[in-house]
DNA sequence: CGATATTTCGTCAAAATCGTACAAACCCCG
DNA sequence: CGGGGTTTGTACGATTTTGACGAAATATCG
């Protein structure tokens, strides 16, 4: 599929690009079509593209020679899957796939590092969105150790409305409690408690936010750090406005 | 203090710079001490300073507007702190401290990104240090998501002794339980349990690790995928070989 | 429509961890 | 040697989370 529009790109990222780097950029680039489950990035594995998330949701999962895995970084339209070329490296331990079906700009990795290499203020964009996925790893680590279910169930709902459009995230209990690393029934119980604190509504397979106000509060310090820096260093807002009792726009 | 001879030298990221780039970066350094609890680092406020650890330990720490925090790198003789510059990011939410006292080679913000702009070599070098930082931070994550407090402190003790010189750790319950976010008396608990297992034995203070081997397969998956991103990508071996029954070397 | 697979709900006892508190052991310094 | 601060050992009940299971509800597909 072809590259939409300038005008029509999501992809905050893309749209914070110089003309000339986005021209470059994807000259090269094709529209695809990203369903559930989706690799984009596989463990120790080079990669081809990088992928530019223009709709849906991918996580960056650590795993090890355990079975252990939880997700440490989460991407949407304001991001990138195998953010790790930035940096020159081929290769990475972590996995990237899609959890929420969307579509995305693939780019090649040689287009993509030969643009970083030409324009300096794009190559300066990467490094700072570097950072901010740095920020957020630390913030995963944080609420991992710190929070327990309740908040931490908070701040990756919100993590989710962010990113993704509407107020209805199509995500299943054994999908949450996956990327928590907690027990699948933990994770109903918590939304049923979200729930009667009135912040989401649930019905199978879906949860709606129906007052972000409340659920930042259920979150509580668990949320917002990475969120403000990306905000401070990519200069476009990331974070929903705060809408309260919206029970319109699925 | 001056700088040591190049052959003395025990930073291993400065060891892997060629000569050239090693004289520019030191034509501006000193060797400062590093009392516990110095900061390096900062939350939100720019640092003039990047600093090579050559002994002692550092520990990279995410907090919020909550009191909470957790430490979420660990820098020793294998890098650096004040990481972001690489970035050419001005601030980050996260501080940098030291953990235990030692010292390190201060080198100014210009001087170091003036090296990196001359020495592409350099550059890449510490973008791979870079990702292998990110690394840790993702099993960081998944280390408090996944494991428990005895997996986690048995990690948490390896990754001491790669960065330390001999097998004393002084380290206090008190401190292992900030870095943790555990309780102290957790510590204490979990402490005695891998001393009966034989890996490590404690006095006021100080833990000794007299078996590494025990000691790694306490800590299971939860430590190694960083280490040998590291390895693999610096050329320097950081994992300690594996000493059994080291009574010797304090 | 009916069969099948997926998703959700609920419950039990057990384990891990916490919060708090206090006493004992230890070290440093005067 | 003796005081004062630090570090460690230990206890208690409370809270959180787990592991394992089966039943109920809902979607999907032929």
């Amino acid at each position: 599929m072809p590259v939409p529009d300038r005008r029509d790109i999501r992809n905050l990222l893309l749209k914070a690009l110089s003309d000339d780097a986005f021209n470059m950029l994807t000259a090269d680039a094709r529209t695809i079509q990203l369903p559930v489950k989706h690799s984009l990035v596989d463990s120790d594995q080079p990669n081809e593209h990088v992928c530019f998330i223009e709709e849906g949701l991918a996580s960056m999962v650590a795993a090890n020679g355990d079975e252990e895995a939880v997700e440490v970084g989460h991407i949407g339209h304001e991001g990138m899957a195998g953010l790790h070329v930035v940096l020159k490296t081929d290769t990475t331990p972590n996995r990237t796939f899609i959890q929420v079906a969307g579509s995305g700009l693939q780019v090649s990795v040689e287009n993509f590092t030969g643009m970083l290499a030409i324009f300096p203020a794009a190559n300066q964009l990467f490094l700072n969105y570097m950072h901010c996925c740095d920020v957020q790893l630390a913030h995963s680590a944080l609420a991992n150790g710190r929070y327990n279910m309740h908040e931490r169930l908070a701040r990756w709902l919100l993590m989710c409305h962010d990113r993704l459009n509407g107020n209805g995230l199509p995500l299943t209990h054994e999908f949450l409690a996956l990327m928590l690393g907690v027990r699948r029934s933990g994770v109903t119980n918590e939304l049923h408690v979200i729930e009667g604190l009135g912040a989401i509504r649930t019905t199978r397979g879906h949860i709606r936010v129906i007052d972000r106000v409340r659920l930042e509060e259920i979150a509580a310090g668990s949320y917002g750090v990475p969120e403000r820096e990306y905000e401070r260093l990519i200069g476009l807002p990331i974070r929903r406005p705060a809408t309260q009792n919206a029970l319109s726009s699925r």
